[in-house]
DNA sequence: ACAGAGATCATCT
DNA sequence: GATGATCTCTGTG
């Protein structure tokens, strides 16, 4: 890839920490990440593709973005046919307002702590489903420094529980979750 | 602070 | 008919 996206969704959610996020002016830093593999019990992708993830077999780079519980968009990134990391939370910088308004809260850590919440201070929708990064709306932009990456279990699954495929920003206000430890 | 329930829908059994 | 990679509100300690 272009932007240098490891091609192991596990290196890739650690790599994507730090990263700026945007969309339409509105966005942020990656806080919070999880990975999940096409050989992964809790993967959507872990019986094969089938209607409604075909995106997510799709190339590097593509974006998917699903329905979870009936209501909130959860945004991912494919790293590799099968393989996709999902953005959890990022910590808002550009277009505060915008975000606030969107999402109706004023608290900034409550803005994009969790990947309904902050696809809905994004504005991003099943639209941007099946759509190559590079081509949407969306701009990602690598990290400069160097930074304090922590991981922990995955948030939310049922299966494959023990793999600490959870990865954030050390000591981040602006996690979904703190990490245990 | 923590626990439980409801909202809502694509996909699968 | 059941199941989620969730969020928010409500009731209780």
């Amino acid at each position: 890839m272009a932007s240098g996206l490891p091609a192991d969704p596990v290196g890739a959610a650690e790599w994507l920490i730090g990263s700026t996020l945007s969309h339409e002016g509105a966005g942020g830093i990656i806080v919070e990440t999880e990975a999940y593999r096409d050989d992964d019990p809790a993967s959507h992708s872990y019986k094969g593709s089938r209607a409604g993830i075909a995106s997510m077999f799709a190339c590097a780079g593509t974006l998917y973005v699903y329905r979870s519980y009936g209501l909130n968009w959860c945004l991912n990134i494919v790293c590799r046919p099968g393989s996709a990391v999902l953005i959890r939370a990022i910590a808002p910088t550009q277009g505060l307002e915008r975000m606030r308004q969107r999402r109706g809260v004023d608290d900034p850590r409550l803005l994009c702590a969790g990947p309904g919440r902050l696809t809905q201070a994004l504005g991003i929708t099943g639209a941007l489903d099946g759509v190559a990064l590079q081509h949407s709306p969306l701009t990602l932009a690598p990290r400069s420094g160097g930074l304090e990456v922590v991981s922990g279990p995955r948030i939310g699954i049922a299966r494959a529980v023990d793999r600490p495929w959870r990865f954030g920003l050390a000591g981040s206000p602006f996690l979904s979750r703190p990490f245990p430890g």
